[in-house]
DNA sequence: AGGCCCTCTTAGATCGATCCAACACGTCAA
DNA sequence: TTGACGTGTTGGATCGATCTAAGAGGGCCT
């Protein structure tokens, strides 16, 4: 697909202003950058000529001449994840209120396709991005960006220290989900985790060794985190001797889907089994019966994490700072106390 | 914030490369934009002094001076909608493939933040705009658009005329839901809509008159397009006399609200009463009961408007075009024919 | 009157690329 | 030998803004 290039009429420029106005192009400029410097009646004029002329200014040209960029990159694993998407939605808020444009990709969970893009906003000079790392990506990648001079601030997932970090207490969040299991008299649970490594699982599995600190059998299970898959799931966790009695999943997608599973299988949720998931979606209220689950808070992180790069553009060499927002879990109806041994009478 | 310019060591430029290899600006110029008219000699030795230096392109000055630009506008009207994000979705993945930056707004539905935007992305040279109207949009916005010479795809909502634009069949999609209803047996249908004003919802309308026309009662019920909203207007509903025996919603959100509510009240629906959304989003198949609904394609419907855009630049004087994605009504247990008159005894 | 400061304005260089018209050089036909 | 032609290469102008350092003009003080 080639562009050709369009001219139409030319572009209105601050030198046409000037003249417009009887001034130079540098009181122009003056004036579009609000400096206190222009005298009040030269503003009056040049700004009744940016009217009258229809002037447009050009970012592009200004931060070719400054050096500084007004644009911020931002790289998303799965951008129909409704958590990135919401994300994406606080980040967005923050940037905006700045006036800094965003620009968006979505690596697709391919650390190959993460380094086209990395590559793409360089050359579009962005002043930082914001990463949610995809799957293996090298714990270099973040050298690499500060070695071109580029802040980077990590969201959600954490591929190397020393950089900003903003992210949800996920290993708090679990261990609130064991406590609860626990506490309703449950001896075995099981963690239906995510089949790709990266640090958000890693501290979910941390925050599920309480289980086993607490004495109770534990059980994880990795699978593609879809919906089928969860749904899928469900089965396989039933045809072992002594399937567990609560299951928490890595997130409400998964946490849906076996859901659906369970009642698949003729299991009454919350009283056969008890499921809990992470995020807290709004479908979780929803669901049938209503998901227990951790909530995450998305936006939030997401404003966090543009708040840090903000920061971080204007103090370049401050230490590097992490946001942890806390996790809380939301009790419903899919977890309750186990029923007695005699209840799975399944086969 | 202020942001001070960053300097670091000054880039790497075209001229740096050229000096490196020994050949002018303009040669070295060619060599990236991977002209034939350059000798395979001369060609690898820029090449080699590419990698040598780590020259990074600059897409903006080339912008500057191409007046040409390979960044294109987005702006929906809520980021957080799966929809939104799924169509999101396609849009980006063609025109990454098409080596185009994709620039978000969210305008949360406001006019006056979706004039902001434009502001902006006029002012960052965007080629061109995808656009999902916010509600109240004036229908002289896109002529204005014109009249700057930006290209602008309009996107499932259409506020004019005379632009291209990609959508979804609503209102066939919605026919198909009255057949279904009517064929189960109900006579007695209502449509509980969005209660903002644009094409999308008119759509909607449009087919749902078949209902009329087919000589059922109709009824519409106009709510503000969330969960709860969905799930409060179940009992409205029943507090008429001969209240609705189907009910079809604007979109899943609200229908999986509606679902809910409708089980607090005690109903079966699927038996009790019949329900459908629109949009088929992944957890309607997951809702208990499994909802029926609309499949209407966001992310096919990104794809479109993103390949009508480039085709626009490409082509900017062809005439308007208009892609319309079929949208199937998918068929589960939340629908299915009306129990006798006598069922409903709630009061 | 002369010097100084303060406010406001400006010409010219500059950012990093592309476009244009010209040109070097070799080959080949007349 | 000359001219035409094709292939590769190039200097200089240019895109639209900002930066720098200098200058105009007025008021105030000595």
């Amino acid at each position: 697909m080639t562009v050709p290039p369009r001219d139409r009429t030319r572009r209105v420029t601050l030198l046409d202003v000037a003249q417009a106005a009887g001034v130079s192009r540098a009181t122009a400029s003056l004036v579009v950058r609000r400096s206190p410097l222009v005298g009040q009646a030269t503003r009056d004029r040049v700004k009744a000529a940016i009217r009258d002329l229809g002037y447009v200014y050009d970012v592009g040209a200004a931060r070719l001449r400054e050096g500084r960029s007004r644009t911020v990159g931002v790289v998303l694993p799965n951008l129909s994840n409704p958590f990135f998407a919401d994300m994406l939605t606080g980040i967005e808020a923050v940037l905006d209120a700045e006036d800094m444009a965003v620009m968006v990709a979505n690596s697709r969970d391919s650390p190959a396709k993460q380094d086209v893009f990395a590559k793409r906003m360089r050359e579009h000079d962005v002043a930082g991005i914001i990463l949610c790392a995809a799957t293996d990506t090298p714990d270099t990648f973040l050298n690499r960006a500060r070695g071109w001079g580029m802040p980077a601030v990590q969201a959600l997932r954490r591929i190397s220290e020393g950089t900003d970090y903003a992210g949800t207490d996920y290993a708090g969040g679990m261990r609130q989900v064991v406590r609860h299991f626990a506490g309703l008299g449950h001896r075995r649970i099981a963690f239906v985790a995510g089949d790709r490594d990266h640090s958000a699982l890693r501290e979910r599995l941390s925050g599920f060794a309480l289980g086993a600190e607490l004495g109770l059998e534990t059980e994880v299970a990795a699978i593609p985190l879809t919906h089928a898959c969860g749904r899928a799931v469900a089965s396989d966790l039933w045809t072992g001797f002594g399937p567990p009695t609560a299951i928490v999943c890595f997130n409400d997608v998964v946490a849906l889907g076996l859901l659906k599973g369970l009642r698949d299988l003729g299991l009454r949720v919350g009283r056969d089994v008890s499921v809990a998931g992470f995020d807290d979606v709004p479908e979780a209220a929803l669901a049938y019966p209503a998901l227990t689950s951790v909530e995450t808070r998305p936006t939030a992180i997401g404003e966090a994490a543009a708040g840090l790069l903000l920061y971080r553009l204007g103090n370049p060499d401050a230490p590097a700072r992490t946001v942890v927002e806390g996790a809380d879990l939301v009790v419903r109806e899919s977890s309750g106390p186990p029923e007695t041994a005699e209840r799975v009478a399944l086969t």
